[in-house]
DNA sequence: CTACTTTTTACGCCATAGCGTAACAATCGA
DNA sequence: TCGATTGTTACGCTATGGCGTAAAAAGTAG
């Protein structure tokens, strides 16, 4: 699963698909950052007018942090190993 | 240089380290992104209010892309050699 | 210390995120 | 097929981001 990263679509696109790996709904997401479900639905579908820290508040509540890297950048170790 | 970032303030961190690295300045990125200096400053001062569209476009200007990982989760390439 | 550059802050303005609430649409299991 | 869960969209509302513009504060070089 690469969770790469340059724009609002793909940003909600990770998070779905984590959310989905997770085997959780947005209701549930919402249960777990006080957002209401509509905007978590909003954020997945690629909004890019959402406030960073709803951003951050559904990264946290699926246990996911950020990784500034340069574009093209390094490999990680899953990738080889 | 870990750009690790779970807050608006470790990003906003990560965006003033990666553009002193690169020799610029809050104007020459509010050159190439249409933003102004002052929201610049406001994002790299931890604003967590900042639009997602905000901080993508800095970024882009500073030649960054975003990884969605696993809190504590893996190492990379040049964390090992 | 002085002049210049860079960063931070302020004010009025417009656009919009996220809220509560609600309805509607799409997806899924029995 | 159908009822139930899940996801999307809408309306009115308040709060605030980012804009233009401007000035002050902080940092830097001579």
């Amino acid at each position: 699963m690469n969770l790469t990263a340059r724009t609002a679509e793909q940003i909600g696109e990770a998070l779905r698909r984590t959310r989905k790996a997770r085997g959780w709904t947005q209701s549930d997401i919402s249960a777990r950052t006080n957002l209401r479900v509509a905007t978590i639905s909003s954020l997945e579908n690629g909004d890019a007018g959402a406030k960073l820290a709803t951003v951050l508040a559904v990264m946290a509540a699926l246990g996911l942090e950020f990784r500034l890297v340069e574009r093209g950048g390094s490999l990680e170790i899953e990738d080889i190993f």
